[in-house]
RNA sequence: GGCCCGGUGGUCAAGCGGUUAAGACACCGCCCUUUCACGGCGGUAACACGAGUUCGAUUCUCGUCCGGGUCACCA
C-alpha cells in the first residue's frame, strides 16, 4: 500500500500578533510534513468577527517568512485546495452540518441565549441540557422556515466511550458521557471553529493534525465527527504546552504577563529569528543525538516525532539569549555589521567613527541586539567617573600610581607617528617592558581614561584605536586632571 | 469540581529492567587575558512519595501527592 503524501496544516486566526507557542506549533507542523517529504499548507481560520484584526493575516505572513517557514499552498499563493481563508469557504460548511441533520446525527437548537447562560448558573459545569434535542423534525422544518434563529449542534451518544490514538500521547479513553452536544453551525451561519476545522482538514486533504496539547480533551469531538461522515481520522499530534513562570513562582500557559511572548516582540528585543526558531525547536522536541545548534535543513533532517516529549515546557529566556549569542558569534563580520548598524547609528551616527572596527569588538561580546548602543555609547561621549576607577587591584593600580602611569602613556601616544592596532600595542606593551611592568598596570589606567568605564567591549588598545590620536589624548588629559 | 495529560538537577532534557543517571543553559571555581566578555578546564545540583511485579526498578502496574490542560454561539 502506497503511503498517502503527507499533508500537514497550520491554521491560525488573525487575531494580532504571533505568540510563540503558535510559531512553535507552525515549525512543527512544517517539520513533520518537510521531514516526510510532504506539503505545508496555511489556512486562515477567520470565523470569529469579533476577534478580527486588521494586518494580523499579514503578520502571519511576515513572521512565518522571517522564521524560515515557508507553505506550499495557502491565501497568498493558492493551491488546489483553496479557497484557503475560511470566510471564503462560508457556504462549504452548511451542506455537512445540513447531511448531519438529514441523518438524524445533528439538530437545530432554538435555545436562547438568556436560557442558556440560566442552564450554566445552575447546573454548574453540567453544560447543555439536549432541550431541542428531539424536536420533532415536522416542528424543527417549520419553526426554521418562521425565521427562528437557531444553531446546529451534534448529537453525541449517550452512552459508551471514545478513544483515539495521538502519536505522542498514545491511547486515550473519554467517556461519552463526557461530551456535550456541540455546535457546528452558530446563528450567523458561520460554522464554529471545531466543526471548520473538521471539514477543512478532510476537504483539503490534511493527514496530520499538530496542535497544542490543550486541544488533548477535545479530540473525541473531532473523532466522533469524523466517524459521523465516514471519513478517515488523521494522525494526531499533540504537543506539550510552553509555559510561563509567574510571579508567585508557579506556571501557566505562556502569556503576556510572563514577558515577550510573540515573535514581534522578541525580534524587536534583539533576538535573531534562527535563534529564536533554534531555540523553540529543542522546546519540546529532542533529536537522537543532542545536537543543539541547528540550521532550518538540519531541522528538517533531523524531526522525528518520535522526539517529541509529553511534559510542558518553560519558556527559558537565558537559553534563548545564549542562541542567540551563538548566531551572532556564527555570523561573518560583514554580516553581524549590517546586522548591528542600526544599533550602533543610534549612539554613533554622526561620531564619525570607524563602526566596522566597533563591531568588530563587540560581536564576540553582545548576547542580544538591544545591548549594543548602551555598550558603545561611550564612544561618542565619554560619560562621567569617578576617579576611583582607575583602581584596580589585578591590575595593581592604586589612586597613587595611576598619574603617573597614565602620564607616561600619554607621552608615549602622543609620540607615536602612526595610529593603528599595532603600533599602539607595540608602543604600549615596550613601555610595560621598559618599566618592568605588567601590561595591565599600564593599559588599565589608559582604558579608564579613554572610556570612563569600568566594562567595556575591547581593550584599551583597541579603544584607543577606535576614538583616534587626538580624541584618545585628549579624554587621557582630562583623566590627568581628574587625578591631580 | 468532573474529565484528560504530565512529574529525571533552578531550566531544557537523554534514558525506554541491570548506567559511576548523559548533554546544554544558568550558577560557582580555576586558567587565559589590558577590564568585562569570549575561549579552555573543573565543580555544585535530579529520578515526587508509597505499595506491587521482578533476581533487579528512574524505566512496568496501582494508589497518593503535586503541576498543568479542558469543560463557550473563542479559536
Amino acid at each position: 500500500m502506497a503511503d498517502k503524501k503527507v499533508r500537514t496544516r497550520y491554521a491560525p486566526s488573525p487575531t494580532g500578533s504571533m505568540h510563540v507557542g503558535n510559531l512553535r506549533t507552525a515549525l512543527y507542523e512544517f517539520l513533520v510534513a518537510k521531514s516526510q517529504g510532504g506539503d505545508f499548507v496555511l489556512r486562515i481560520e477567520d470565523t470569529d468577527r469579533e476577534r478580527y484584526v486588521e494586518g494580523a493575516v499579514d503578520i502571519i505572513y511576515k513572521t512565518l517568512k522571517e522564521a524560515g517557514i515557508t507553505h506550499d499552498e495557502g491565501p497568498d499563493i493558492g493551491g488546489d485546495h483553496g479557497p484557503y481563508v475560511q470566510s471564503e469557504r462560508k457556504n462549504m460548511y452548511l451542506p455537512y452540518a445540513q447531511q448531519l441533520i438529514d441523518e438524524g446525527k445533528a439538530y437545530r437548537c432554538f435555545c436562547s441565549k438568556e436560557r442558556l447562560e440560566g442552564l450554566q448558573q445552575e447546573n454548574v459545569g453540567g453544560g447543555y441540557d439536549r432541550h431541542c434535542r428531539d424536536i420533532p423534525k415536522e416542528e424543527s422544518d417549520a419553526l426554521a422556515a418562521s425565521g427562528a434563529p437557531f444553531v446546529i449542534r451534534q448529537k453525541m451518544p449517550l452512552d459508551g466511550s471514545t478513544t483515539f490514538e495521538d502519536a505522542v500521547y498514545g491511547s486515550i479513553t473519554v467517556e461519552n458521557s463526557e461530551l456535550q452536544d456541540q455546535i457546528l453551525i452558530k446563528t450567523d451561519g458561520y460554522p464554529t471553529y471545531n466543526f471548520a476545522n473538521v471539514i477543512d482538514d478532510h476537504t483539503m486533504g490534511i493527514t496530520h493534525v499538530v496542535r497544542g496539547s490543550e486541544y488533548l480533551s477535545s479530540t473525541p469531538k473531532y473523532n466522533l465527527l469524523y466517524e459521523a461522515f465516514g471519513w478517515d481520522i488523521p494522525t494526531y499530534i499533540h504537543l506539550p504546552l510552553i509555559m510561563g513562570k509567574d510571579e508567585d513562582g508557579g506556571v501557566s500557559k505562556l502569556s503576556k504577563r510572563h514577558g515577550s511572548t510573540s515573535f514581534e516582540d522578541l525580534s524587536r528585543e534583539g533576538y535573531l529569528p534562527e535563534a529564536i526558531i533554534n531555540y523553540i525547536a529543542l522546546l519540546g522536541w529532542c533529536p537522537k543525538d543532542n545536537q543543539e545548534i541547528f540550521k532550518m535543513d538540519e531541522l528538517i533532517k533531523a524531526f522525528s516525532i518520535d522526539g517529541i516529549s509529553k511534559s510542558p515546557a518553560i519558556f527559558d529566556y537565558d537559553k534563548l539569549e545564549w542562541f542567540n549569542a551563538e548566531y551572532i558569534k556564527a555570523m561573518t563580520t560583514e554580516q553581524f555589521l549590517e546586522t548591528a548598524r542600526p544599533y550602533l547609528t543610534q549612539v554613533l551616527g554622526d561620531s564619525g567613527l570607524d563602526l566596522s572596527k566597533v563591531a568588530a569588538i563587540l560581536q564576540q561580546r553582545v548576547t542580544v541586539l538591544t545591548q549594543i548602543p548602551d555598550m558603545v555609547a561611550f564612544l561618542a561621549e565619554q560619560p562621567e567617573y569617578e576617579k576611583e576607577l582607575f583602581v584596580n587591584k589585578k591590575s595593581k593600580t592604586t589612586l597613587e600610581n595611576a598619574p603617573q602611569l597614565l602620564r607616561m602613556s600619554y607621552d608615549a601616544l602622543s609620540a607615536l607617528k602612526s595610529w593603528d592596532h599595532d603600533s599602539i600595542h607595540d608602543c604600549l606593551i615596550s613601555l610595560a617592558a621598559e618599566n618592568g611592568l605588567k601590561n595591565g598596570t599600564v593599559m588599565w589606567p589608559t582604558r579608564i581614561a579613554v572610556s570612563g568605564k569600568a566594562v567595556t567591549p575591547g581593550g584599551a588598545i583597541e579603544i584607543l584605536e577606535i576614538l583616534g590620536k587626538d580624541e584618545s589624548l585628549a579624554r587621557m588629559k582630562k583623566g590627568l586632571e581628574k587625578l591631580s
